[in-house]
RNA sequence: GGAGAGUUGGCAGAGUGGUCGAUUGCGGCAGUCUUGAAAACUGUUGAGUGUAAUAGCUCCGGGGGUUCGAAUCCCUCACUCUCCGCCA
């Protein structure tokens, strides 16, 4: 969320900023303008009266006291015609306040001044290619024939268990799979990241802070009973630990990692881009939660993103990075880099992170600050990513690595699988 | 699930209608003393809004009510703890 303040003194340049994202609703930043001036007003007014009316009753405290009771009444009569007054101020107060909050969270993160404008993932900048697309055999199949024919992960037992989606991971297919988390946590703690586990389920406020709520309402499944949501991603839990929270300034950055198991309705998926693991209602991910000094914001994303660059090298994929252009960027997010795998048997990019500086959108709906030296509190900026994100990453190591004699395990794995070909 | 107790500043913990944004202790910060440190002593120490700076205003779990006046009384919701039950 952006803060009004900001938007009040600086109104052409959000506007300038929104344009990257072909935000259409111009006319939102001038109805919040408008309506934060009638909202300051009624403010005033407000602070006022209850001047006047807190300057009385400690009067009549005081002449009680003193058994001056006559006096007293006459200044009650007095004030108590101002309560009604008050009361209607106090009202309309935090009916603008409501609607305020309402209109404030409609518009989205201010991009970057690096970041492109555009609308579509075709307009995204390609900003960096690792490596060769790997050589695979003739008659070499896509990861959803492998997995069966190997027996490792089972779809339509998920299927029978839960519904499309929720795969079940079998043998040497679950072996690989913690594999990965253990390889993705012990780098992560390497780089200094706080390993932490967190609940599956959080509440509504949580939500709201990260910004999942009011936005993106129907991507997440919902336990009505209990008014909990399930996370669609470990940044949920993680960067609401700071939520209400000061931090001293020394204490920046603070550098989390959790690994979580992710849940997303996905509600209007289909067609062929999202077979077998390309996308599913669950799947397992690390993901890297850094909350930043705002001058050092940018250093720690691209630090983020060499860090998870590293992981994918060591794995030995072919990549890319993208930086998002301002309409594919998510909601919330000033600058994003989508790190993509190529996938040898269905010749195509997956996704397998996406590192962002959401700088002060989070913070401000978190109340997430430090306390500088000066003794000036401010807001905090956070940022996440993918480190990695599981699925797709056994897709593509499955589909690259695959050989007449099985699938072999990229040697870095080695020492967490305890094989080194799934045959 | 049943019964009871509670929710106050970084923490502990007073405060049951009026100079209470809140006694006190611990912690933090600054100073005195000291070669330095500790101890002791002194001062200081919540957040937000607002202003040129003051002032003013808001906040004692959330929301609502009573009253000239609420941390304090009433209603309601949420959470926490204790005991019992159940249980990995």
């Amino acid at each position: 969320m952006l803060q009004v303040n900001y938007i009040r003194e600086n109104r052409e340049k959000v506007l300038e900023r929104l344009s990257v994202r072909r935000f259409k609703q111009v006319e939102l930043v001038d109805e919040i303008i408008q309506l934060d001036d009638e909202r300051r007003q009624t403010q005033t007014s407000l602070d006022n009266l209850s001047a006047i009316a807190n300057a009385a009753a400690k009067q009549i405290g005081e002449l009680m006291r003193n058994g001056k009771k006559e006096e007293a009444d006459s200044i009650k009569a007095e004030t108590t015609a101002n309560k009604d007054k008050i009361k209607q101020l106090s009202e309309q107060l935090s009916a603008a306040e409501l609607k305020l909050q309402h209109l404030l969270v409609q518009l989205p993160n201010l991009p970057h001044e690096l970041v492109k404008t555009g609308n579509t993932a075709e307009e995204n900048e390609i900003i960096y290619v690792h490596g060769e697309p790997a050589q695979i055999h003739e008659g070499a199949l896509p990861h959803w024939e492998l997995t069966a024919k190997y027996d490792i992960i089972d779809f339509e037992l998920g299927t029978k268990i839960t519904g499309a989606g929720f795969p079940v991971y079998k043998g040497k297919g679950a072996r690989l799979q913690r594999a990965l988390i253990n390889f993705f946590l012990d780098h992560a703690t390497a780089q200094g990241y706080r390993e932490v586990q967190v609940p599956h389920l959080v509440n509504e406020a949580s939500c709201f802070g990260t910004g999942q709520l009011p936005d993106k309402e129907g991507q997440m499944y919902h336990s009505t009973v209990d008014n909990l949501y399930l996370i669609p991603t470990a940044e949920v839990p993680v960067t609401n630990l700071y939520r209400d929270v000061i931090l001293k300034e020394e204490e920046l950055p603070v550098k989390n990692c959790a690994y979580t198991p992710c849940f997303r309705r996905e509600a209007g998926s289909y067609g062929a881009h999202v077979r077998g693991l390309n996308r599913l209602h669950q799947f397992d991910k690390v993901e890297l939660v850094q909350i930043a000094h705002p001058e050092q914001s940018y250093q720690v994303l691209e630090g983020m993103s060499v860090y998870v660059q590293s992981l994918l090298k060591e794995l030995g994929l072919h990549y890319r990075v993208l930086r998002l252009c301002g309409g594919d960027m998510g909601f919330p997010s000033a600058m994003t880099y989508d790190m993509e795998v190529w996938s040898a048997a269905q010749q195509r990019w997956l996704e397998v992170s996406s590192v962002s500086n959401f700088e002060t959108y989070q913070s401000n709906r978190l109340k997430l600050r430090f306390k500088g030296t000066s003794g000036k509190t401010q807001l905090a900026h956070t940022l996440n990513g993918s480190a990695l994100a599981l699925p797709r990453i056994v897709a593509s190591i499955i589909e690259n690595y695959q050989t007449p004699e099985g699938i072999r395990i990229p040697q870095a794995l080695v020492k967490y699988t305890g094989f080194d070909l799934i045959d």
